[in-house]
DNA sequence: ACCCAGGGTCATA
DNA sequence: TATGACCATGGG
């Protein structure tokens, strides 16, 4: 539910809205499903863009429903399946999907956001245009497949991602000059 | 008064 | 398949 809460918006901004669920008792699957779309829409509200989003947690709601609301049952199959059933649900797109595969799911898969592509595109690792498959593959090639540190990395890169200097060629104090993020660095 | 925040859908060409 | 409008609140 925080995926698909916090797109486009902060995190302190999904928090309110977590809360305000908490205490509707209105974040379990069944209560989403039978909670009326308005009212939902009025809970989250500080999450922006109340009226989509709250589309969207119904449908993912109902996703859990047709897996008997049971996550173990939700989260057994192949990772590639799962990631295909997840894009099928409104409101998921790549990102979201990846996310809850990495975070809810603990599968082995990295997640691209916008602080991913910004900080790529700034040390010229690919070109603005590629595609989101393609950034995955510049990470998930050059790193070993391991879901804690796939998740400690999109960690560092969110947060040198909020490092909002622009400038280019880089300036010499910007700390994204010292780090590669690649091991054996930027080649192949 | 801006700008931006860990996106996604839909209509259009 | 690519681009743009649209969704909307809260903090800097």
């Amino acid at each position: 539910m925080g995926a698909v809460l916090t797109q486009a918006v902060s995190w302190s901004n999904v928090e309110r809205a977590i809360a305000n669920l908490k205490s509707a008792d209105a974040l379990s699957p069944p209560t989403l499903r039978r909670i009326p779309a308005e009212e939902l829409a009025r809970l989250i509200r500080p999450a922006g863009y109340y009226n989509v989003k709250a589309h969207k947690l119904k449908a993912l709601a109902q996703l859990m429903g047709d897996a008997g609301d049971d996550p173990a049952r939700l989260f057994n199959g192949d990772t590639a399946g799962l990631r295909h059933r997840l894009l099928g649900v409104y409101g998921v797109g790549e990102e979201t999907a990846d996310s809850i595969l990495l975070y809810a799911a603990s599968r082995p898969v990295f997640v691209i956001d916008t602080y991913t592509r910004r900080i790529i595109g700034r040390l010229g690792l690919a070109p603005p245009t590629a595609s989101y498959s393609e950034l995955q593959t510049l990470f998930m090639t050059r790193l070993p497949t391991e879901t804690e540190s796939y998740n400690e990395y999109h960690a560092l890169l969110v947060r040198l991602g909020k490092n909002r200097c622009r400038k280019t060629p880089l300036c010499p104090t910007c700390p994204l000059v010292t780090i590669c993020p690649f091991p054996q660095g930027p080649g192949q």
